[in-house]
DNA sequence: GAAAAGATTAAA
DNA sequence: TTAATCTTTTCC
């Protein structure tokens, strides 16, 4: 056991991060209890959900629309591709999904394949909480937990698109650039939202405190794609090949925010 | 208790 | 094309 010291690695450990006392890897369970704690009412079902006429511009905070925990209980297969155009954001960052993948029960390549485990315990929980797991040592990879409690499937996050917060986005990235290079790839995504394994759990439908930005990590509603494009999942060689072939990666179409491989992409 | 594999990325 | 990197899960 090497482990020269147990030390948070956060992707986004650069020195000069704007948040004050939550810092990324300061998170910990209480900051999630007390965020989670019940005092704040949202309405997250307003009578507008939708967000039009808002092509370009970041729709102001206080007029977004968070998804409500519904939005979430579907088939990850119907969740996907639904959460394309919607946006997460975290501190000043917000990002928009531009392409997932879904992950469900009795799917070969799908992590709740071994049951529940201390790892895969949200996966199996209440839709629309996150699932977040370290891949390959060193990457966090982002899931939106799918489905009813019990039901294991989750959706991952492959890539995004920039909305705001570009700057914080540059700084935990490490990478000062606007091209799509900054945000295509699940470990980007994870990178640039400068979450670990500990956000794994929490609930993507609870609003910050009065709606400010006080570090936490939600779905908000965004603008349905036009178009868009499926293909085979990313990366599961090893699983069954109907679950290696199935056409459950989904990608806005018409956008260069899209991760490698983009040649299996193809319209529905 | 040990070994293998992994929903990847960046650099060569 | 390949190294980096380490947790999770399985097997003995």
């Amino acid at each position: 056991m090497k482990r020269t010291r147990r030390f948070k690695r956060v992707a986004s450990s650069k020195p000069n991060k704007p948040i004050s006392t939550t810092t990324d890897s300061g998170h910990d369970s209480d900051t999630l209890t007390s965020r989670r704690s019940k005092s704040m009412t949202i309405r997250s079902s307003s009578p507008e959900p939708k967000i039009n006429s808002v092509p370009n511009s970041v729709p102001s905070f206080d007029k977004v629309t968070i998804m409500p925990p519904q939005f979430f209980q579907v088939d990850a297969l119907d969740l996907a591709p639904r959460l394309l155009g919607k946006l997460l954001r975290r501190d000043d960052v917000v990002l928009q999904i531009t392409e997932v993948e879904a992950y469900r029960p009795n799917d070969s390549a799908c992590h709740g394949r071994f049951g529940v485990t201390a790892r895969t315990a949200p996966v199996f929980g209440k839709g629309g909480h996150a699932y977040v797991y370290l891949c390959y040592g060193l990457h966090t990879m982002l899931n939106v937990v799918a489905d009813k409690e019990g039901v294991g499937a989750a959706v991952l996050v492959r890539s995004c698109a920039p909305v705001s917060g570009l700057k914080t986005i540059q700084q935990r990235r490490g990478q000062i650039t606007e091209k799509p290079v900054l945000l295509t790839g699940p470990g980007k995504v994870g990178q640039a939202l400068g979450i670990s394994t500990d956000w794994s759990n929490h609930p993507l439908y609870t609003p910050d405190i009065n709606g400010f930005c006080t570090g936490g990590l939600e779905l908000l509603d965004g603008p349905e794609p036009e178009k868009i494009l499926i293909g085979p999942r990313v990366g599961i060689e090893y699983a069954l090949p109907e679950h290696a072939n199935a056409l459950w990666r989904f990608a806005v179409a018409d956008t260069p925010w899209i991760s490698a491989p983009k040649n299996t992409l193809r319209p529905p």
